[in-house]
DNA sequence: GCCAACGTTGGC
DNA sequence: GCCAACGTTGGC
């Protein structure tokens, strides 16, 4: 059973372009407990990721990525030069965790939140739920769906 | 740059 | 365990 998500990226901080450029990436930098907790326990290889670049204009679905490893301990926690460093994380008692993504496909047109949020078939979406500052969040496969056809793709299929 | 919403911290 | 203060997120 595939599951869906969203995963939120601040341009400046790591783009989907650089995604696509490096084919895949580990998933650092999160610092919260929520989201940490579904990479954790829920993502599972296979599932499907909304890449969504926040604090840009607009804020916007660029491509779909998907799950390519399974939670490991972040290390960047226990690294004093990362700037995601957490004194209270360590190799031994790693308090955060990260997951792998690959990049699957661009959006042939990226989907913009004021577009989304127009949509009555995303209602629900907790990307659209007021105040909703999760960087990894749960999406029905329906709304998956919808946000692909929104850019111009074809949801994948699955097996 | 503003600010609303939310999470975390820490005093009590 | 409460809650005020503070920090961060992220749309606008």
């Amino acid at each position: 059973m595939t599951q869906h998500w969203l995963m939120k990226s601040e341009p400046g901080a790591y783009s989907w372009a650089e995604l696509v450029d490096d084919q895949s990436t580990h998933w650092d930098g999160v610092r919260n407990y929520q989201a940490r907790n579904m990479m954790r326990d829920e993502m599972k290889i296979g599932d499907m990721v909304l890449f969504y670049h926040s604090n840009c204009k607009p804020p916007h679905v660029a491509g779909i990525a998907r799950v390519c490893k399974e939670s490991y301990p972040d290390f960047t926690s226990w690294d004093p030069q990362s700037k995601y460093f957490d004194e209270k994380s360590n190799p031994d008692q790693p308090r955060w965790f990260m997951v792998d993504i690959e990049s699957v496909e661009s959006m042939q047109n990226i989907v913009g939140l004021p577009e989304m949020k127009a949509r009555p078939d995303l209602e629900g979406m907790p990307l659209l739920a007021r105040g909703q500052r999760l960087s990894v969040q749960k999406v029905s496969p329906e709304h998956f769906e919808t946000v692909c056809r929104m850019g111009g793709i074809e949801p994948p299929s699955y097996s």
